[in-house]
DNA sequence: ATTGTTGATTAGAGCGCTCTAATTTGGAGC
DNA sequence: GCTCCAAATTAGAGCGCTCTAATCAACAAT
């Protein structure tokens, strides 16, 4: 049970720890024929180094603290799958916590990552405190992915929900529609870039703006097509929708009223998560390059990590259109 | 930048260093003035402990290590959902990797995560082979989730794949199937439990079974689809599909050749993942407990961790059935 | 005053490693 | 053989903490 350390396999190798150190950490300063009995010796012990001594010894850290709002929502799912990939390029283990967007347990699960002193810290879409945000960003690099904010020190990694709206609204506009309805996202600020940049988008065609308030759920899209449908008048042609399951949501109403999609109402979602390339859902959606963006997190922790000190970035990736069958020309 | 260590808060609160490190961890046999003394300081320096060298010094972790073979999966993202919760009630953290199905790379993520000497390891459904798995049972706690195996010291949290899969063929003959095929996983050892479970139901109510190899995807869905739907002859009146995406492909060809689902066709899923409860899919299927599994393989590592010894459990749960609307009776 | 006794506090070693500075080695050059 | 020098190796301190054993304080009992 107890693993073999430097030492034992100094001694095995008849040589001295520091230069099993050296060894280890591949130093080219050592004989070729010390590397092979140190290499010998250790693999004969099934020696390997133990990280948090290191780390402690060297005061440096192979952590990346990541705190993740929902892991259960696929969107941050495939952000951390980026994370994933370049750390594990440059050598770094992420350690996780989730925080439910409960500021409290979020401030919580901060602290708890920051006791590993961690070389850097991505918030993804979390509500942590600006405050505590601006705490941490005093001791290590952070960034904070799909949430936009500006935080003194902290890096930010963003699409560019204004123009995505507008891929939205541009492509509606192009296949000919002119009644088109937005249900936003509530209250957070990603939420009202997409709804600004989709009322400007409408104003530029000279069209006029009509926004249903929603939540980024499933149950949201539902209710904000009922509530459409309720409000009586003419229905508009389209919807952009907030995001994928809000869009999703919202045909499930729609097919429920005997409407259908795209015939009688176009559909835009907005993410591209893989729900949306089911064929049996082909929802035209924007897509939100998450994988990338959770590698741009990474390499910018990584980058500031290594260099000391370093200005952050605030980083905006562009968002792009995907046409599936849930959008076509109205009837008219 | 540099943060503030025991020695400080001990200069600072006029005790010594050993005795700030009691009242970090609670002890009761500090007086209450000092107490409030080096409590005072802390805050006033801001200092937290420093999770490393606390491990290192106490020979103790308070890390798990997770491998998750496909974070990007909902149906193990809900899983680690569950491992996070205890974790985070237990005081402990999640390392996490990903492993990505490939031996070799999670071979070698399994190593990094050992180098942080965690007090536990859980596998979720990864291909690392079995010696390795062994091997890393010599040395802590590990528990293998969604992957039926038996490898000395390893627990393993698995559902009952063939009960689940009998109740998915009981609900069809009890709504009138007899004709029913299976489109099974593959060649993972999950995939031959249900298989078999989907075939002894079938004998067990005088049914021939009938099976066509498929896999956990939405593309492998549809291709199942697609055979049964060439091979000719009389079309069952129903299928069990291997999991919920698997059954959304089979729905999508089902829809383009013009079948109706439940009317022409009934349609069971397995897992219930978020995506089968979605209005517009309404998936009847299995329901596996993936977040009380993570729980239960969090709550295994952290007891063996602290009982020192103890023999790993293999805990197997019991799967329920969902009806939603892709099942009926069969036409006649 | 002296002696116990119990509870509170601290000294000091050590966890497994890295790092700096010092020492040793092995030739090259004479 | 001897000197010099660069390359190779090592001693030893120290990272921030915990743990054991020893010391100290306070106070009741004699």
């Amino acid at each position: 049970m107890a693993r073999p350390t430097m030492e034992d396999v100094a001694a095995r190798a008849g040589v001295s720890r520091a230069l099993v150190s050296l060894v280890m950490r591949g130093s080219p300063k050592v004989s070729e024929r010390r590397r092979q009995a140190v290499l010998d010796a250790a693999a004969e012990l099934d020696y390997a180094p133990h990280a948090m001594a290191r780390s402690l010894a060297s005061r440096t850290s192979t952590l990346l603290g990541v705190l993740v709002s929902d892991l259960h929502n696929p969107f941050f799912a495939e952000i951390v799958d980026g994370l994933d990939e370049v750390a594990r390029a440059e050598g770094f283990e992420l350690i996780i916590n989730t925080g439910g967007l409960d500021p409290e347990r979020e401030r919580d699960a901060v602290g708890r990552l920051l006791s590993f002193r961690p070389a850097g810290l991505a918030l993804l879409g979390a509500a942590v405190p600006s405050a505590d945000i601006a705490d941490a960003a005093r001791r290590l690099p952070v960034v904070v992915v799909a949430r936009p904010a500006r935080i003194a020190r902290v890096g930010t990694v963003n699409d560019d929900g204004r123009l995505g709206a507008r891929l939205a609204v541009d492509h509606l506009v192009d296949v000919g529609h002119t009644r088109i309805t937005h249900f936003d996202g509530g209250r957070t600020t990603e939420a009202r870039i997409r709804r600004d940049g989709y009322a400007a988008a409408m104003r530029a065609h000279g069209l006029e703006p009509d926004v249903i308030r929603s939540e980024y759920t499933d149950a949201g899209g539902e209710k904000a097509a009922a509530r459409l449908l309720e409000r009586g008048g003419e229905l508009p042609t389209a919807v952009v929708a907030a995001n994928d399951v809000n869009a999703v949501g919202a045909l499930s109403t729609f097919a429920d009223a005997g409407l259908a999609v795209p015939d009688d109402i176009s559909v835009v979602g907005y993410d591209n998560t893989a729900l949306s390339a089911l064929r049996r859902i082909a929802l035209t959606t924007v897509d939100q390059p998450r994988a990338e963006m959770g590698q741009l997190a990474a390499r910018a922790l990584v980058r500031r990590a290594q260099a000391g000190r370093g200005k952050p970035e605030r980083r905006l990736v562009t968002p792009s259109l995907v046409v599936r069958s849930t959008t076509a020309p109205p009837r008219r």
